[in-house]
DNA sequence: AAAACTGTTATGCATATAATTACAGATGAG
DNA sequence: CTCATCTGTAATTATATGCATAACAGTTTT
């Protein structure tokens, strides 16, 4: 899996602890501490899907337009990183002339998605607002 | 995430459904589609659980010495692939005077680890019997 | 003693992930 | 209008991970 379900998390997170709910891409970078443009390239996915607006030019920058009580990790996990359970080598699919070798892997492809569709269903019940008040939990302890 | 926890679903379910629960890892690397080294490494792990036992020396190979109704993919998951769903790279933990930056790193874990957990719950319901079921069915359709 | 296995390590190669650079396009300030 | 600033996006490089392969010691059967 790569990070970009975490660079969303950590993204709207930071936007919704701003008193604003905006900002740049530099300043969440630092904040990410990665490059500007891997900032840009995963919220420019969420601007699509409308958690986000972006305003160009001086002065611009990142808002939140989205209540975090409603947004779940389920929604970021599906936009972000659907699939990444699965690896890309699997095993069988070769010439044995093996039961298992000839269909393990739409067996597997179920346990997989089975799995994933157990992980989504219990991000589902994670929101924004839980993972806002864990960071200032965690800042007051 | 690597393929060894496929890999060991795969050569659990060819040893139970052999008639003497038997095979060497030249048979079941040809069955996976990778080499056999590979086969023994992963075999070698499950040697070490006692899902399999193992005979060298000529005629010898790997044989399933566990009841495929009480082993889960849950067990499975856990020996070879616990882990895996958190990236090696994470956000924050940088310099940056931020709260998100500060803390999300234990946020972040908690969630990959509460994830794992339901995944695990998810695959602890599911045998290798279940599996073989599911190859025999795929084999009629 | 020889052959057939496992167990394990080392090495090379392919792929995936992240960092970095670059630049076109959009917007607001002056 | 023009310039500075910011997003959107693509291309390139660097690094880490995963897999294939080769090699060899140790074990057991014949």
């Amino acid at each position: 899996m790569n990070s970009e379900f975490n660079i969303a998390v950590h993204c709207l997170t930071l936007l919704s602890l701003k008193k604003d709910h905006m900002a740049n891409s530099d300043e969440i970078a630092k904040s990410v501490c990665t490059h500007p443009a891997r900032v840009r390239k995963v919220l420019g996915l969420l601007r699509k899907q409308g958690y986000v607006t972006t305003k160009e030019g001086v002065g611009g920058g990142y808002l939140l337009n989205a209540d975090s009580s409603k947004v779940t990790l389920g929604d970021l996990y599906r936009l972000l990183a659907r699939g990444s359970l699965q690896p890309s080598w699997c095993s069988g699919g070769g010439e044995s002339a093996c039961v298992v070798s000839e269909h393990i892997q739409e067996v597997m492809e179920r346990i997989y998605s089975g799995g994933e569709l157990a992980l989504e269903r219990h991000y589902d019940n994670i929101t924004l607002l839980d993972v806002t008040r864990d960071i200032q939990s965690e800042n007051q302890p």
